[in-house]
Formats: structure tokens, sequence, C-alpha cells
RNA sequence: GGCGCCAUAGCCAAGCGGCAAGGCACGGGUUUGCAAAACCCUGAUCGUCGGUUCGAAUCCGACUGGCGCCUCCA
């Protein structure tokens, strides 16, 4: 078993060896979401293996910087904007809030910096001006296009030929394109738009640049890996490249391109067009957001994730088990040991810690955690323990942090301070149990049950828990 | 048309040449006043057809089915 840590990149289409630029520290750029809707369950995937990736590049002892933008300036937020009658800026801090508020409830961490491409313009506007300097772009009509066929390796990443990509070009109406494959860097603004001045027009920036110029601005002009949705690898990833490259004249803009597989329902895609969106809100809402985490982890991030509503319920069920597991003993363990058993917890750890350093194969740790639930809760039934199964439930409990899965119960506030009266009724109940008046308690029991409160005789005593 | 991806038990899903992880569901048991929870037991030769190899789910080829990208998209 190797220390080494391995990562698939697409440009190389391999699994190579992970080494940083700078030893102990990753600098990674993931591509976040454009702030016009609410984020859906295929953003909250990518949210979730990301994390996890960073998660567990930090347990790993590196300094990682993580930057996730938002992209609050395009067609979609203007269109959306004017729907509503409001402001970009309104709607846009409004869905950014949600993202994050959504964010935390998938436990997933927050990025060391946000940015937002209205909130960087003057290094937008500096790296398009570098690109017509040296003659890899062009103004034309207020516009600013980028010259594809400037850049030679243009199609690395998505392995693609220029030749192949003109069938399907096209030049749009009210575009100043030379060349179909050319895209543009800055927009010319119709009337009615948000605006920056600029050098060319009053407009505002294309899609791709922003990524470019805050990659630049935040991470250096080399980052270690950069990161999105395999739906970004052409043409977005690709035009990143051609700009940052061409801009700074490196051999290489990120080190490791790194792509999620795309979740798909019911084997067919999500959007809105067949209408089967399904909302992070709506996971959330239910109560669910850690199921939902665990769900993601139990597929690998390159593959597409099959979602269905059977799936996030099963993997609820799954996280319930290891919740149990990880709950605390009933009593204080011995401390005696139990060598068979420490040994087992060597091996799992082991495989979990093989299993993420092999391109982050969440799958496989996700496994070696049941393992560990299952032998914790083998002796959870016993009216001893001894000090190995105290450490295994410490293992299990670690382990899963590593992959942010947050295995506390948190009561809701009702529950709180509803929770001495509960407390009531179970121990009136247990006297109806012990004068053997099962009638009543089980009806005790039942109508708890209604009201969303589940009550569990163990042989330490009742446990009730909000369901 | 071009570039890719996927196809493993009822469902989800690992596997990267050496006798098929894990989760959920189902069934049988242990435990329980009954439940619940937990634990134990139980299931697949890996889309089809060829090839390479001592040996293939794993490599190569063909085929079939599904999906993505090539226009906005995590």
């Amino acid at each position: 078993m190797s220390e080494q840590l391995s990562i698939y990149n697409t440009m190389s289409r391999q699994v190579e060896p992970f080494e940083t630029i700078e030893p102990g520290k990753v600098r990674m750029y993931v591509c976040g979401v454009t702030v016009y809707d609410h984020a859906h369950i295929g953003h909250g995937m990518s949210s979730i293996a990301f994390d996890a990736i960073r998660r567990y590049l930090q347990y790993a002892g590196y300094e990682v910087t993580y930057a996730q933008n938002f992209t609050d300036i395009d067609d979609k937020i203007i269109n959306r904007a004017a729907e509503l009658g409001i402001d970009p800026n309104e709607l846009t801090q409004s869905m950014i809030d949600t993202w994050d508020d959504e964010m935390s409830a998938f436990n997933i961490l927050k990025a060391t910096i946000n940015p937002r491409a209205t909130q960087e313009i003057p290094q937008i506007i500096a790296m398009i001006q570098g690109l017509i300097d040296n003659g890899h772009a062009y103004a034309a009509n207020g516009d600013v296009y980028y010259k594809v066929r400037s850049f030679d390796e243009y199609g690395k990443l998505s392995h693609r030929d220029i030749q192949d990509l003109l069938s399907g070009a096209r030049i749009a109406v009210g575009e100043h394109k030379d060349d179909p494959l050319d895209f543009a860097l800055w927009k010319a603004a119709k009337p009615g738009e948000p605006t920056w001045a600029s050098p060319w027009s009053d407009g505002r920036p294309g899609w791709h640049i922003e990524c470019s110029a805050m990659c630049a601005h935040h991470l250096g002009e080399q980052i270690d890996i950069h990161g999105g949705g395999a739906d970004l690898i052409f043409p977005h990833h690709e035009n990143e490249i051609a700009q940052s490259e061409a801009f700074f004249g490196h051999p290489y803009f990120a080190r490791y391109w790194m792509h999620n597989g795309l979740l798909q329902l019911g084997g067919e895609k999500m959007s809105k067009s067949l209408g089967n969106i399904v909302r992070l809100k709506e996971i959330v809402e239910n109560g669910k957001a850690m199921a939902f985490r665990l769900q993601v982890l139990g597929s690998h991030y390159r593959m597409p994730l099959t979602w269905t509503e059977e799936g996030l319920e099963a993997a609820q069920n799954g996280l319930d088990r290891l919740r149990a597991a990880a709950s605390p003993l009933p009593v204080s363990p011995t401390a005696d040991r139990d060598s068979e058993l420490d040994a087992l917890v060597e091996t799992t750890e082991a495989a979990f810690h093989a299993a993420m350093r092999n391109d982050f194969d969440t799958p496989v740790a996700v496994a070696s955690l049941f393992e560990l639930a299952r032998v914790i809760n083998r002796n959870r039934g016993q009216d001893s323990f001894n000090a190995s199964v105290e450490t295994a439930r410490w293992k299990l409990i670690e382990l899963t942090e590593i992959l942010g899965l947050d295995l506390s119960t948190p009561q809701g506030e009702a529950l709180n301070d509803a929770a001495p009266f509960i407390d009531l009724l179970i121990s009136l109940r247990n006297d109806l149990r012990a004068a053997r008046q099962f009638d009543l308690a089980d009806k005790v029991r039942d109508n708890l049950a209604e009201l969303g409160v589940t009550i569990e005789d163990t042989r330490q005593g009742t446990i009730w828990k909000s369901s």
C-alpha cells in the first residue's frame, strides 16, 4: 500500500501521482454556479464530491486554498431579474445566500474564497487587454473575441480537433466574430443591461474569462487542481486553458483537471425542459441532507450517479445504522482489549485510506465505514464493553468526519422543548409495562410515533428519537 | 457526422489480470411482553459474440442497449 495520492487527470485520461506545484500546498479552483435559480441535486453532487476531495487533501496534510466562484452576471440572470421585476443584484445576492445555507446543510466547508465575476471586472479587463496585446484576441464593434486558431493547443483537454468543431460552430445574429470558432471575452451591452466601462465598450465580461481572471487573481498563474462537472470540459474549461495559457505563456494552467460524472435521473438527464429538476431545497427541507451526502459518496465521483428517491431512502437507512454505531456506548468500557478487534480496526482504517488515495474512491471508503459499524453494533448488545469497542467507535467517527459525514443527531428545537414531557411519558409507559398493561403501553408508543417520536426499548433502558 | 462515457444480484454501487466490496430491499433466524433497533444466515460469473492469456468482470475487436458533450449547464 502506497502513501502516494493518485488523481485521474482529464487532460491525460490517466490516473497520475499527485504532486503539488508548491510543497505542502494545494491551490484548487472549482467552477461554481450561475446564480439565477435555486440549486439542484446535480450541483449538490458536484459540491459534495469536491468537498470530500478537499477535506481529504487537508486530512493528508496539505494546506488547501479552495476557490469557488459565483457567476453573477449573464443573460439568464438579466432575464430572470427582469421577469421578477427586481434588480439583478438583488436576485444574485438572494441566490448566493440560499446557496450558502444549503451548502452548510450538506456539511460542505466554506470555500477559502468565493470570487464573484462582478467584483473582478478590473482583473478581467486587464486580462482581455493582455490577450489583445499579444495577438490572441481582437475587438469588433464593442465586443472582444478570443481568436481560437491563435492557440495551437486548443482542444487538448476535450481531445477535440478544430476541424471537428467547425461543423457545430456558428456565428449567431449580432455577433462579430472573424471565425465561428471564436468566443466572446467581452460583450457590448444591449439597452437596459447592467454595464461596466471598458476600453472597448460599456458592456460585460463573457462567461469563460471570469474564471481565468479569478484563478489568476486569487490562486496564481498556475494552479494544482481545477474541477467542475463533466459538462464543463467543453467548451468552458477548454476556453479557460486557451485564455490563461495564452496570457501567461506557461506550459500549463492547471496541473490536474478533475471532472465529476453527471447525475442521472432514472437514466435521463435532469433538465428544465424535461421538467424533472430536483432542488437541493427539497432534500434539505425533508431533513435528508446528510443522507444525500452519503448517497453521493456511495458512488465514485467520476461515474454518473443514478439518483432515485428510493436511493435516497436507502442512504437514509444506512446513515441511521452508522449513527447507531457511532452513538455513545451505554456503559463505560473496561480496560481490557480485544486484539482481534484491534487488528480489524487497523485493517479497516488502512483500507479506507488506500481507497481515498486511489483517486478518492469514496464508495470503497464508505464500505469500510460499514465494516466498522457492524463490529461495533455486534458488541453493543452486551452488558459490558472492552476498550477496543470504544476505540472502534472513535475510529468510525474519525473516518466519517474525514468524509464530512456528520453522524450527530440534532434534535429539532420544538422537540427539545418537549423533551421533559416525552421523558415523562416514557417513564409512565415503563410503569405500565412493569404492571404488564401492554395495551396502554403500546398506545403511548403508537401515539408518540404519530407525533414523530420513535421509542426503542433497549436492555439499558428506553430511548427515543425524532423520526 | 465528430469526441467521449456507461452496461455487474430486485434497486444503488465497488472492482484497473488471479477464485465477484459495500449499502438498501426481500426471506429465514437470534433478541423482545409485542415492537423497534441491532446481530447472524441467505442471493450474481459480471449486456452479447469472438480474441489475447496458464488465468479476464477486469486487456483487444465487433455488436446491442442507454447516456453525455459538440449551443447555456455541476
